[in-house]
DNA sequence: CACGGCTCTCGACAAAAGTCAAATCAGGAA
DNA sequence: TTCCTGATTTGACTTTTGTCGAGAGCCGTG
């Protein structure tokens, strides 16, 4: 990014009025420049990232039933959005604590994985952009051809762009015809290269789908409704970076999974930090999937969801009592 | 901290004001409480860091002259305030950015050292509140039993509370009458223990003292004016956490040391983050004595202190070649 | 049970910040 | 040079926010 020669105004803008508590007038007669202008840096200057205003989510950590199920699943740590009141859309209260929590979670020098979906794209979308230093975003999985709003290549952009970091994309199809080609582009240096770095980040960013018609797999023509179907009967449970799940989150023994290019499950539980958000409460299955098979060490969710997720555990564990 | 009633609101109005970006009136709808009371808990919310403004402190690592003296010393980083202009006090301006660039550097879960000045003091004054977990704040040298408004202890508490983190405190003096009770004191399990701990500190904040009679440790009564004239004619360059240091930034030889209660300069150099600051430019023989001695990786110093340090490396490097 | 003393809350006003159309400026093309 | 284009800046206006004193609720005490 080029040193434009208001960029330095900006940045002395907006130090001495939230550094040195300055008021915008005082701050446009330092400067000398209008009142007007003085706000409209600082506008920018939110913007950008040169300052940054975050809100500790904590409360949403301190919550009784957030212990619980860190403890029930046995995860580093979870977030659980109030569905009760508030904000007219609850999905998208999940999606600001989300962002909020991704952005607590970043560090200087972080190589990020993130995938693809709904979900990551409302995040990335609200997310509030932040200036860190030699951070880089990189993508789980294959693109999909389909022309849709939030592609997996979207995500990434969005977010690198948001955080002010590198953004390596990937450049291949999610999904190939044949198991043959697929595995022909695995090997490409490119590709190779990109899959082997993975497992180097130090956060991954995901949703998990479910294994129905709503499908982003099956709405970008990558599986038809009746293949998806035929999938859940063999087991299938979700969808994890474009791949199918079983219950215990391994990756099932399909054709469909042999023809994705996407990051190696054991790729991706070796992220330090996995942070998983999940909005839709029909998602409980494929989440439990998800936790099953490690895929996941930090969770945002509903509390709808998490009542489900607590209300399971009791039941397994009196099962097994 | 104990959960009062209002915690709780303060957080969740804070969470719609700046997560959600609702206006003040909507939060107050929302809560069904006024909207001066709205403005009143976000306040709180600011003040007690469940709210966090921060500004990058690009500008002035970016500046040509902070990457000079970075090189010229081998420093880590280095941040320059402007001192031309803007704001009244040029030596605020210096500790308004050494606060914003202390938080900058404290991570949750980390082990803080402070030592204590008029400049440590000045920035644990105006730093902004934090919400950091896990934070302890350790007192890197023995109290002065002068009554004096920046004590070590309360520059620790201080930066503790501001923080949100435990403090922990030195009780000793920093100075006795004689070598052997020191030695007996430092033996001590409470002072050996705290002393040990120095070592595993992640970031450490100090100024560095001159050598003259208007010195704390003068003005304390620690040393009476005489011998601190005797002590600069023995070799003493700079007081770092209470210690004399010479030229090379090594604990001078002599019989004041020995009777201080007070981190190694070993224990100091085991700090990763070793971040100075110095706002007067009369201390500029003491802060080339704490770089020679390797006491510093972070540095905060105005722009004409910069300009010093610039005009000695270049004297020194013409010199030796 | 009434009484301070306390904090929390509210309404109204004053101050500050956000916004927009019009004016200005810089830089390039004719 | 002059004119045009697009971005930046400004003054005037509106909306939003901060603040203050008054009042309401709460609690322990006499």
């Amino acid at each position: 990014m080029a040193i434009r020669p208001a960029e330095q105004l900006i940045h002395k803008a907006a130090w001495l009025y939230y550094a040195h508590g300055l008021r915008q007038d005082e701050v446009a007669n330092l400067l000398k420049i209008s009142r007007a202008s003085v706000a409209m840096y600082l506008r920018k200057a939110r913007e950008t990232g040169i300052v940054n205003i975050s809100t500790s989510t904590q409360l949403f950590t301190d919550d009784v039933m957030a212990r619980e199920v860190e403890d029930a699943f046995k995860l580093d740590a979870v977030w659980i959005a109030p569905e009760n009141a508030y904000v007219a859309d609850p999905s998208t209260d999940i999606a600001v604590l989300a962002a909020s929590v991704f952005l607590e979670l970043v560090k200087k020098g972080d190589r990020i994985g993130v995938a693809w979906g709904r979900t990551v794209y409302t995040i990335a979308d609200i997310m509030s952009y932040a200036d860190l230093q030699d951070v880089t975003v990189v993508q789980l999985c294959g693109n999909l051809g389909a022309p849709y709003s939030y592609r997996p290549d979207q995500c990434t952009m969005e977010i690198a762009r948001r955080l002010n970091a590198r953004g390596l994309n990937f450049y291949a199809p999610l999904v190939l015809s044949t198991e043959a080609l697929a595995q022909g582009l695995r090997a490409e240096p490119v590709i190779r290269d990109q899959l082997a770095g993975i497992s180097d980040c130090d956060l991954a960013l995901y949703s998990v789908g479910a294994v129905d018609a709503d499908s982003h797999l099956v709405k970008c023509g990558a599986l038809t409704p009746a293949e998806m179907e035929a999938l859940r009967k063999e087991g299938a449970a979700g969808v994890i970076a474009g791949q199918i799940i079983d219950a215990s989150g391994e990756a099932l023994d399909c054709s469909y999974n042999r023809r994705v290019i996407s990051a190696e499950l054991a790729s991706l539980r070796a992220i330090g930090k996995r942070l998983m958000v999940v909005q839709e409460d029909t998602k409980f299955e494929p989440l439990l999937a998800a936790i099953a098979g490690g895929l996941c060490t930090h969770l945002v969710i509903g509390a709808h969801m998490a009542e489900r997720l607590l209300q399971q555990a009791g039941a397994a564990s009196k099962k097994a009592s």
